[in-house]
RNA sequence: GCGUUGAUGGUCUAGCGGCUAUGACUUGGGCCUUCCAAGCCCAAAACCCGGGUUCAAAUCCCGGUCGGCGCACCA
């Protein structure tokens, strides 16, 4: 059994993660996450949320996940986001019809279904497998259709990411933002792509979650104007020189912007905060990277991308989240197809004088002489250059006919103006976050399987004779019979956990239970996630806490009828501590929100 | 999508033509129990779906679904 195997299964058990519709025998690429996992997600998107809505102040929107197809035209996924198969008639293996022709002609990217198997029948190209014949080549397009209204209706697509919403709200967002770069504004939702071969667990669905942000810049400044907090931080860069020798290396943001490694600060600022974000929810800092884009696998208007990666036992290094600067391509692409211009109107520090060329056509003269096309050659005048404006005879063309204007039709002026700024059309880094991988990378990296002797040992829990004793036992157990008492635990952190406190009893009797229900009372108004169980020895109530993660375990027992005091453990260490009933709630929420350490929340105490 | 391999209680598994389907853990109820899963009693719980072969199918054959792996794919 892998790792993954082990995490799957008591992610299945515990009630984080299922194979949906597993009644009717399941589909592909789909999960429903439990009870458990359903809160974890939920809270490691609240743990972005503050991080970006927060902390960064980007406000959140939420979109239709059904998109009209205008978007996706504008956006390249109706074109592009499709791969031109095409299968071999005799071994139908499926190939890449693009990169069948790759050798035959150049730019095969670019060629429709019908040219590429054209073009595959003119060269006779074969199977490489088995040397067979080909089909005709089709689009496999990645986005689910569907059909907006009753009939014919329009079409519509299901959102293949959440980053168009953002683009296709510019202006609104500007105007909200009241038009003072840089802005920026997330989204957290669903995003659905119909993948050829889902596969991996929860790695690749067909529906899966997106945390995006675009932040909107201006482009001649890159400069983060809180650079200096995360500019001394190491981060462990995996660059495209680095991936040449296969050597990841350390370095800090601020020397990796100066040195050229990453593209600008706003980016360098951007791979810090996600890798702080990604440490605070748990994902191990030994096991993540930040590896950017070859050029090659660089889309072709980016100016820098990197993605963080996680090791996974049995998948190795994987994606989980992508930091780009995709410049102005998208609003840019958006403005093309909607024919409305997408900029920012930057003011200048200083308005300055400038002088200009002005054409002013006479429309007294222009009028008679054209009629109807008055206007359009008026505005094409304006468009000729100085030069061509000079001449005696001036040409214009107009709906493909070339018109002669005498140039006593047309006047001229130098003119002098105040320009106070200019559009500028704002450059988008994007922080784009696969909340499903960083849930499982989280499973992953929070399984441990302990050996319990060892570790009462090393937690000075028990007398430190009798414990060593014990985990001398152990040993000599373990190496004759090959059985030590293994603990499950996933050490979740506790921004995450999906339950935070487990409140016991030690024994299932009544003068216990009630004052444990009276301390959760307590712990829910501090809005903390609690659990109470009362079922089996308190030992294995403790195991069951750690196989989900629980920070902390209270335990009533009759010393707190006397005393007021109660038990509280703590997951890692399995350590405990003594602390009173009165304010219990206020020292949990510190231990678990302000980072308090376990030894200052109580006295020290072994049973 | 192609190939290959598998599918038995919640989980892991035994069985591989002749069962009323094995076992462990887990779970629920009760007893016992004063801090790290192990005591006692009781209980619940499974042959992926659809065809076929056979007197008889969890077991053999075919198709599907789902999972693993390889190839292809992963803007």
């Amino acid at each position: 059994m892998d790792k993954y195997e082990k995490v799957f299964e008591l992610a299945k058990r515990r009630g984080f993660l299922w194979n949906s519709f597993e009644l009717y025998g399941g589909s592909r690429g789909f999960y429903d996450y439990g009870p458990l996992g359903s809160t974890l997600k939920r809270r490691i998107e609240q743990t972005w949320r503050e991080f970006y809505v927060i902390q960064e102040g980007f406000m959140e929107i939420e979109c239709p996940t059904i998109g009209i197809e205008d978007v996706f035209i504008a956006s390249g996924h109706v074109g592009g986001f499709s791969d031109p198969l095409c299968e071999c008639m005799n071994c139908k293996e499926a190939f890449r019809a693009d990169h069948l022709v790759e050798n035959v002609m150049e730019a095969a990217g670019t060629l429709s279904a019908e040219d590429l198997t054209k073009v595959i029948k003119e060269n006779d190209i074969r199977c490489p497998e088995c040397g067979g014949e080909f089909g005709d080549a089709y689009e496999f397009n990645l986005m689910f259709k569907t059909t907006i209204g009753p009939g014919t209706g329009r079409q519509g697509y299901l959102r293949p990411e959440t980053a168009q919403g953002m683009f296709v709200d510019f202006q609104r967002l500007s105007r909200f933002y009241r038009d003072k770069l840089p802005f920026g504004a997330v989204q957290i939702g669903k995003s659905y792509r119909n993948e050829i071969a889902p596969r991996q667990g929860v790695i690749r669905l067909r529906e899966f979650t997106q945390a995006e942000c675009e932040i909107f810049v201006d482009p001649r400044n890159k400069k983060h104007p809180n650079f200096e907090r995360f500019a001394d931080k190491e981060l462990v860069l995996y660059s495209q020189k680095g991936q040449e020798k296969g050597e990841s290396f350390r370095m800090t943001v601020r020397e990796a912007v100066k040195a050229g490694v990453i593209a600008h600060e706003v980016l360098g600022y951007n791979i810090a905060l996600t890798n702080e974000f990604l440490t605070k929810v748990g994902i191990d800092p030994a096991k993540l990277r930040f590896r950017q884009h070859l050029k090659d696998e660089m889309a072709h208007y980016a100016i820098d991308c990197w993605d963080a990666e996680i090791e996974t036992d049995r998948f190795g290094w994987v994606e989980i989240v992508g930091i780009a600067d995709r410049t102005d391509y998208d609003l840019k692409a958006h403005a093309r197809v909607s024919k409305t211009e997408l900029y920012v109107y930057v003011e200048y520090d200083e308005p300055k004088m400038v002088t200009r060329f002005v054409v002013k056509p006479n429309m007294g003269k222009l009028g008679p002489v054209f009629k109807g096309k008055a206007k359009a050659v008026a505005d094409a005048l304006k468009h000729l250059s100085e030069e061509e404006l000079s001449k005696d005879e001036i040409k214009v063309t107009v709906d493909g006919e070339e018109l002669t204007v005498s140039s006593d039709a047309v006047g001229f002026a130098e003119e002098t103006v105040k320009v106070s700024g200019e559009n500028v059309i704002p450059h988008v880094i994007e922080p784009s976050y696969g909340i499903d991988r960083i849930f499982y990378g989280i499973m992953e990296h929070a399984y441990d399987e302990e050996n319990v002797a060892q570790k009462v040992a090393e937690s000075g829990l028990k007398g430190s004779e009798e414990a060593e004793k014990e985990a001398e036992a152990g040993k000599n157990e373990g190496e004759t019979e090959g059985e030590e008492e293994a603990r499950l635990v996933m050490h979740f952190a506790s921004a995450v956990a999906p339950v935070q406190v487990a409140v016991l009893p030690l024994l299932t009797r009544k003068e216990l239970s009630d004052p444990a229900k009276n301390i959760i009372v307590k712990l829910r108004e501090k809005t903390l996630l609690v659990n109470y169980d009362d079922s089996g020895t308190i030992g294995r109530r403790y195991r069951r806490n750690d196989e989900i993660g629980t920070p902390y375990c209270v335990t009533v027992d009759y010393d707190t009828l006397e005393d007021g005091t109660v038990t509280i453990r703590d997951r890692d260490s399995m350590r405990q501590i003594r602390a009173p009933v009165k304010g219990i709630e206020n020292v949990l929420y510190e231990l678990i929100y302000r980072g308090r350490a376990f030894e200052f929340a109580g006295k020290p105490f072994n049973f």
